[in-house]
DNA sequence: GAGATAACCGGCAACCCTGCCTGTTTTATT
DNA sequence: AATAAAACAGGCAGGGTTGCCGGTTATCTC
């Protein structure tokens, strides 16, 4: 059993843990360093040509033009689109993590005392949804419901990333800590509806937006409620 | 200003003002009838070929194959791939929203007196983002995200529908007049809702899910609550 | 400094997709 | 019955994508 430190002290070390690798901040040897560079600039290219042509669409030929990277050299890092693919899905699930959860242990720690850490959180989530890299994951996840290839890749990260998340929530609030269902409620809630509001709101709006992300906010605030009495 | 009619009489009319030229039951004509009906199996196969390879994915090729139809047939029905697009928009959100308020409206004509209506009606909505047109749906909406080109086809359609839905809410739940806005909410609610499990779910599992769709059912009634007194 | 190794380059064959275009068969009109 | 027209068939060129492979350059190791 893990013993619970404070989270300001923490940073997501799992997500630390998790991250194959070292990045590119690797400053002894300028080949690993210039080569891991320019597999994130590959990955960057893949997150945009994933979102602008959709998993289908995303070829190794545009990745490599948008990276502009040879295409001998886009070969050299991914072999195969699948192995792209592979390295898309790590990539854009560790860069929308490690974006949301910084901020949010960020603005958790300097938080003003009245401000309400629930809207806080939703907020930076429903920030979160709107980047590209929700973009790219919109785009996996709708095309692995009918891909098993891509399913048996995706969804174990999905779910592995989803373990993660949960268990940096459970630090960020010990609050729910007798009622960990209701916070975990509290949790798929909002990012099924922030998930829906991206599908549908274009077509309804930014009024109707709104008011259903009220309803949401409300909606967690009686779960939190609800746990604590 | 329209007059509100009891919904049993009117079998979504709106529905049929907007489906465009006869479908395949015109009984005068066999080449318009033989006509249509290939047209049919066409779309029914952009369907499936949308489901499964995605926006990108889709090809007119891959559509005439599974549809057992020649290229030159293909052609001759969608002169271009847009064309097939346009069509199949059409057709998506056609058979989705006919599909629903059938089954919503039959049961709410020999509904048995105890049984909550909303319940009801969020459980056929469940079911109906569960089948094929849903799927095809998700992939449309999705790419439209970032595809000027298709969101201005797509677009219009989804609010066009969007409006009729609505309108069909009203008639069906006439409690709610006094406090429409909640209903569209409520209706909001549940959609997004139901869209953000469809791209969750797999990730997360039944119980999960059905966790959330509970609550969103309690929301759902807290808002009919509101909306009567 | 020299050999080993990693990073990178661009061409080739096979395949698929699109749009167009010329025929052929089937149905409608008169 | 004859002409018009719609429905359908399938080939062709142009372009894009994939996976692979021989060659080149920069970096690491000893």
């Amino acid at each position: 059993m893990a013993t619970i430190r404070p989270i300001t002290t923490r940073r997501s070390q799992a997500l630390h843990r998790i991250r194959p690798g070292g990045g590119p901040d690797d400053r002894t040897r300028w080949q690993q360093r210039k080569s891991s560079m320019t597999r994130e600039a590959i990955l960057e290219a893949a997150v945009d040509s994933l979102v602008d042509t959709g998993y289908a669409g995303l070829s190794t030929n545009d990745v490599a033009r948008r990276a502009g990277v040879s295409r001998g050299a886009m070969h050299h890092h991914f072999a195969s689109r699948a192995d792209l693919v592979e390295g898309l899905i790590e990539h854009v699930f560790y860069h929308r993590m490690r974006q949301f959860l910084d901020d949010f242990l960020a603005r958790l720690k300097q938080a003003p005392t009245g401000e309400d850490p629930y809207r806080m959180a939703m907020e930076l989530h429903w920030r979160s949804v709107q980047s590209r890299e929700y973009g790219a994951f919109l785009r996996l996840a709708v095309a692995a419901r009918s891909d098993e290839a891509l399913a048996a890749i995706f969804t174990p990260a999905a779910r592995l990333y989803d373990e993660i998340w949960l268990g940096e929530m459970h630090h960020a609030f010990p609050q729910w800590r007798e009622a960990p269902e209701l916070m975990r409620i509290a949790n798929d809630v909002t990012q099924a509806v922030h998930a829906g509001l991206q599908i549908n709101g274009a077509t309804w709006g930014d009024a109707r937006m709104a008011a259903v992300l009220e309803r949401a906010a409300i909606l967690v605030e009686d779960l939190a409620r609800e746990a604590r009495g």
